[in-house]
RNA sequence: UGCCCGGUCGUCUAAGGGUAGGACAGCAGGUUUUGGUCCUGUAUGUGGGGGUUCGAAUCCUCCCCGGGCAACCA
């Protein structure tokens, strides 16, 4: 990545980079890799992006690579389609990994572990039911009760295993569990189930097991087997870095070293796959891409860039306490870099038609606008000026308050780009409703050569009705009407889909717009002017374009008039 | 009520015994042919009580508050 963010400019380090500077210096790691490990079950989103930043960016920093590692050991719920989004988003934010790897990778490895294990006496067959193994486990602050199948000899445990193995039993019959401690203060450490039986095919390894690892047993080793120095993941593996350390320490292997952090959680919207997935499936979004969800997917859709979510990444921090970040800092990422590349386009949103009264009808001007001002390289463009416009209904107003800097009888304003125009007369319909302005220009007034000497405080977008197309807008709103829907939801005993917002898209589609809009290419982001950023939506073709707003411009004015 | 984490402006995040700083959000101005951008200024914070120390956000201690932990999910 060649450009420079605020925050990667930052001095101060996180506790993560100060625990790698420290393996570094005392010469515990002379390296660092890092690695990302998705489980292919469901679309990353803007949490995913914290994590992704979070260890390729360690990575880079520290001279390292990171290792893409698809966390693959429950088949039931995982797809390669699952799979092939969650490259194109990572790919898509703008990290390359070193090598592309899926924990099924290792089930052979995995399995002589198991094997290890059951020879040390550390793991056991248990013939117990999901429920027996539940009841046994006691609570948190009582222990738990050692398994009749316990002491069973290793020959006979591995016997049992390989049959496991080969298929002779059925799913939920028996699993291999770890022999740890029954008491321990930890639950994790009260003999994990490290396999289980499931028949059921594999999205890569196909039929060719029936016993998959838990995560527990997989992920430490995978670790391991690749040499990562550095494995980083969120908060609630906290009580699982016990087993983690023991499975390694046991089986002598690499001495990969677990760290969490805490998760990211953002107000007014969900941040876990389960609740996003039946966001989805209960048809409440339009998808995983629709642009009001966190995914990756929606929020590129929705227009936000890459660049944008890494600089969001990098400011939000990385810690260990509990957070729920401020909507408007994602905002404020996607405005500054939105208003350094975007081209600006005039469209009228809600239009009322305005006649300039002294210019002759049917001619027409061709007159020339800046594409960025923020970036002179991206040139300018021709915009027709004519008699007839149109104008934001909103730009005028009757009786308007001193510091309306906008349209109203008498006023004068400046047509952006154009000319300086002064209002005469105005028109409504029978039931008041504005129809029709009518105003001057001043032909000394232009653009760029004005000599007038009228000041004109304000400054209005407009198109020419004859040469303005129509296009669709879909404005969106938060997703939900509450700052933390998963933790009101608990406390309120409600669904969390009880607080979605119900008016969380509108869909303008009487907006018109300049002609340049016409045959720009679909991935191009737009910003029309005095409204705010927009990006055409996937669906979006050159006879009905439709553009997906990413987020307004500030507005000052509207705020104080709140 | 057991074990493990954590508690610094509204929201994030620094300061690791020596001036509590930055960002976003807010507020007040300036510039501006986008009420945008840009620029300037400004208010707000160490959960509480004890201790150690010349000096504590930082070390000790008690308390309070928040989160996690009883899936053959990850």
């Amino acid at each position: 990545m060649s450009d420079t963010s605020p925050s990667e400019e930052r001095t101060s380090k996180n506790f993560i980079e100060e625990i790698i500077e420290k393996d570094l210096q005392e010469g515990r790691h002379n390296t660092v890799l890092t690695r990302f490990p998705p489980e292919p079950n469901g679309y990353l989103h803007i949490g995913h992006a914290k994590s992704i930043t979070l260890n390729f960016g360690l990575a880079q920093k520290y001279g390292g690579e990171t290792n893409l590692r698809f966390d693959d050991t429950n088949p039931v719920t995982e797809t390669v389609e699952f799979v092939e989004n969650i490259k194109h988003d990572v790919k898509w934010l703008g990290f390359e990994w070193a090598r592309e790897l899926y924990a099924s990778d290792y089930f052979e490895q995995l399995y002589e572990c198991a094997i290890q294990l059951i020879r040390d006496s550390l793991a056991y067959v248990d013939d117990s039911t999901s429920e027996e193994i539940a009841a046994t486990k006691g609570t948190p602050t009582r222990p738990g009760t050692d398994s009749p199948y316990r002491s069973r000899t290793p020959e006979e445990n591995e016997d049992l295993f390989r049959r496991m193995r080969e298929g002779e039993f059925p799913e939920g019959t028996r699993t291999l569990r770890a022999r740890i401690d029954m008491s321990s203060s930890n639950m994790l450490m009260r003999d994990p189930v490290l396999y289980r039986i499931k028949h059921a095919p594999h999205h890569r390894t196909g039929d060719k097991w029936c016993i998959y690892p838990t995560y527990d047993m997989a992920h430490g080793q995978s670790d391991a087997i690749e040499k990562i120095t550095h494995s980083i993941c969120t908060l609630e593996f906290m009580p699982h870095r016990e087993l983690y350390d023991w499975l390694i320490e046991k089986l002598d292997l690499f001495p990969s070293r677990q760290y969490e952090f805490a998760r990211l959680n953002m107000s007014y919207t969900i941040m876990s796959k389960r609740r996003l997935l039946r966001l989805v499936e209960e048809n409440h979004v339009d998808g995983w891409d629709d642009p009001r969800m966190p995914t990756i997917s929606g929020l590129r859709r929705r227009g936000y860039t890459p660049e944008a979510i890494r600089d969001f990444c990098g400011r939000i921090g990385v810690a260990k306490r509990d957070n729920i970040i401020d909507m408007s800092l994602l905002e404020f990422c996607a405005r500054e870099h939105l208003n350094k590349i975007s081209l600006r386009r005039m469209v009228v949103f809600d239009p009322v038609k305005l006649v300039i009264t002294n210019w002759p009808e049917g001619q027409f001007e061709e007159l020339e606008s800046e594409n960025n001002p923020e970036d002179a390289s991206t040139g300018t463009r021709k915009i027709p000026f004519g008699r007839e416009l149109y104008i934001e209904r909103q730009d005028f107003m009757e009786d308007a308050p001193k510091k309306f800097f906008r349209l109203g009888p008498g006023r004068s304003v400046r047509l952006k780009s154009a000319f300086i125009i002064t209002c005469d007369d105005f028109f409504k319909d029978d039931n008041g409703r504005l129809t029709e302005i009518h105003c001057r220009y001043h032909p000394d007034s232009k653009s760029g050569s004005d000599t007038s000497g009228i000041k004109a405080k304000g400054t209005l977008h407009w198109v020419s009705i004859p040469h303005a197309h129509k296009i669709e807008l879909r404005e969106y709103d938060r997703l939900f009407k509450v700052e933390n829907p998963a933790d009101q939801a608990k406390q309120e005993e409600k669904d969390f889909t009880d607080y979605i917002n119900l008016e969380s898209l509108r869909v303008i589609d009487d907006a018109w717009a300049e002609p340049a809009v016409a045959g720009d290419p679909s991935d191009q982001y737009f910003q029309f002017m005095r409204k705010g950023y927009y990006f055409p939506d996937k669906l979006s073709t050159l006879e009905k374009q439709v553009f997906n707003r990413t987020v307004t411009l500030r507005d000052n004015w509207a705020r104080k008039n709140k």
